[in-house]
DNA sequence: TGATAATAGGACTTGTTTATCCATTTATCA
DNA sequence: TGATAAATGGATAAACAAGTCCTATTATCA
């Protein structure tokens, strides 16, 4: 249905929607958790950054957070980012004129379907998402990756244990 | 929504479901009418024959022509040989363990889009296709196309008239 | 100030879909 | 029997998505 790429953002924003907003988080945590292809998932971060849902910091202590909050950013904001989401409005059939005054065997059918999908899309936000998946049992954690990785474990300012 | 190849087949198989279920049709027609390109339409119709949805004749007089009831071919039958509609099944997040246990944020919703849409599918038939097309205001018809290619019109066996 | 760690961005590869072209096979017609 | 008209099948190209790799840029830390 949708592209990898929208695939990997939904997923990747329900995590970032789950901790804290101020936290900057790595590309390669969010790519160990979700267990997709690194460097194309930077292309798609970079991308929702870029389009202002994610913020992003370069540099040591860097990464990407929500740039909006999880509130107002809905799945139909992301696809829209990634995908030609207008597709779903064309033809079924592939025909050139088949609009609701000229329809196409299939339009009735379509539209109701597809009408039904974009606006449960449109009224499902990043916090539904991110609620959903804290209540979902055995769903992983940013916490538990970053807990696992330590040469990516970081201190925060004012931590001097060192273990 | 669907590939090419199965928007070209729904709609050439509703034209050849309009007419004469004898007649043989060329490719060229039903490219002409359609608007598609013929060298690709007719890959699509070789591989809709060898599924046995379609009929094919070679040589002169030759053509395609349903090779089953249009009562008994539903869209659901024509796009599943030409798309892998499995991919509809699979998590709309891309998930790789989600199911109706274990649950992805959008599972539910999509299961009930995915069911309503296949369903319908199911339950429409070329025959109905090719009814909605039939009284549909201004769609062309392969009689039409016939007419105006005289270097493609043949005279049937017995038909004498030339003028 | 230099080393390090992160995003940013471009070039490249790979696989699939869409489309084109050509030669082959087959049936009909004169 | 030969010419013609059609589907058949293979090779190839173009466009796009998905993924990889390398370098540049930027921020932090010692």
């Amino acid at each position: 249905m949708f592209s990898q790429a929208s695939e990997y953002a939904l997923r990747a924003l329900t995590e970032l929607a789950r901790c804290d907003p101020q936290e900057w988080v790595l590309t390669s945590q969010l790519a160990k958790l979700l267990d997709v292809p690194v460097h194309y998932l930077a292309k798609v971060l970079q991308t929702l950054a870029r389009r202002g849902i994610l913020e992003s910091q370069r540099g040591r202590q860097g990464g990407f957070r929500l740039g909006m909050s999880p509130d107002d950013v809905s799945a139909y904001d992301v696809v829209r980012e990634l995908d030609d989401i207008r597709s779903l409005e064309s033809c079924i059939m592939g025909e050139n004129d088949c609009s609701d005054d000229t329809a196409c065997p299939l339009h009735a059918l379509w539209k109701t379907i597809r009408d039904e999908f974009v606006d449960a899309l449109r009224n499902t936000t990043l916090r539904d998402l991110a609620d959903f998946q804290e209540a979902r049992p055995g769903s992983g954690r940013l916490a538990a990756v970053k807990s696992k990785l330590p040469e990516l474990r970081r201190p925060g300012p004012g931590a001097a244990a060192s273990g």
